[in-house]
DNA sequence: CCTAATTTGTACCGAACAGTACAGTATTAA
DNA sequence: TTAATACTGTACTGTTCGGTACAAATTAGG
């Protein structure tokens, strides 16, 4: 293994371009926008992702996935209140300190701003958009099995309502900023896990 | 008033700019796109269209409200039963053959596909969601009024509700195509309006 | 039939675009 | 020290972009 080092990290540079992609969108995104926030040439660029924009997208979605869902999905696995958990972390999206901002959801931006030709990376985004929703099943079937849910409705149909909720708020918290409004909705919406 | 007559008509032409502007959303649709769509020529365009593609997008927003949002707040303000309206509404969506197909919302799609920058549109956009939110309110209002709503939850939160509902389903179903858990998952979400 | 008003099609512009070619540079292993 | 390897930076290419300029075409009114 010889040749050259990498002047880059791949996982810092990739960090970057999530933060370019998730601010701008995928389309508005350029190529030379995201080198100049990735820190890197072209030359290293298409050498590292010679699928360019797009391959790099995938990689980012990883990683989105890894430092963003990993985490939770072990949480809900081990900790004392999945369902609990489920409702912290709606409840802290509808707070004026969002983890996430008003950025939207990282797939669902995807899936509404990729163009049809692209379609591996939307059936891509919709996977990881699953993978959420298996998680928040899984919260909802261990919570039902620890006997902190009343509601008949099965896991599976709680996770659908969950994440259509997140998908849905993730737009309405766009076009209302109204902090009182939102957190009211969330709360109203949250019952059906009470 | 002299002059050459136009070749076009603008609300045929408006039409078809909002049929590519749905099917390959605002960045991508370039303007050449829209042009060949619209059957005209760029002097055509650029004197009917000063803001370009802008414009012209704003136009078409305002062409949408005017083809869906007019009759059914009508509807809304007139028929036997409002809040079977707005269920209706919503299970058609769900079915095989939704009005929309999974194109999206036009205005939810512009709120995330829309660049930092050109903030008008976005606000705009976002003026005509809350134009629909308003109509479900509406619906509801009159819904109560008549005694068709056993629910205590008021009007505008009921409205708040539907309308995230709205927000989150046109991404949901496409991200899900099982066609009966979509189905389902619009029952679930409805029973606040029992 | 002439003039003013208006629309149309085309040719053209500079900028931004994604992507390639390639020479130069830093490293490891022999 | 040398050869193989791998990364870097830059210059370049061809394309597409949004937008402008302008001459030709078509109308209404005088």
């Amino acid at each position: 293994m010889a040749g050259r080092p990498k002047i880059y990290d791949e996982s810092e540079a990739l960090d970057q371009a999530v933060k370019v992609f998730w601010e701008r969108g995928y389309s508005n995104a350029s190529a030379d926008e995201l080198l100049k926030a990735m820190g890197i040439g072209k030359g290293s660029f298409y050498l590292a992702f010679k699928g360019g924009k797009q391959e790099l997208f995938e990689k980012t979605m990883k990683r989105v996935v890894d430092q963003n869902f990993r985490e939770f999905r072990n949480a809900v696995a081990t900790c004392d209140n999945p369902v609990q958990l489920v409702r912290d972390f709606f409840m802290s999206l509808a707070g004026a300190e969002s983890p996430i901002g008003n950025k939207g959801c990282y797939f669902g931006n995807a899936l509404v701003q990729i163009s049809g030709q692209d379609s591996g990376l939307k059936i891509m985004a919709a996977e990881n958009l699953q993978l959420l929703e298996t998680i928040f099943e899984e919260a909802m079937q261990r919570g039902k099995q620890m006997g902190l849910l009343r509601t008949a409705i099965s896991p599976q149909m709680l996770a659908a309502y969950l994440i259509n909720l997140w998908n849905g708020f993730n737009l309405t918290r766009r076009m209302e900023d109204n902090p009182e409004k939102l957190l009211n909705l969330i709360r109203l919406n949250l019952e059906i896990i009470e």
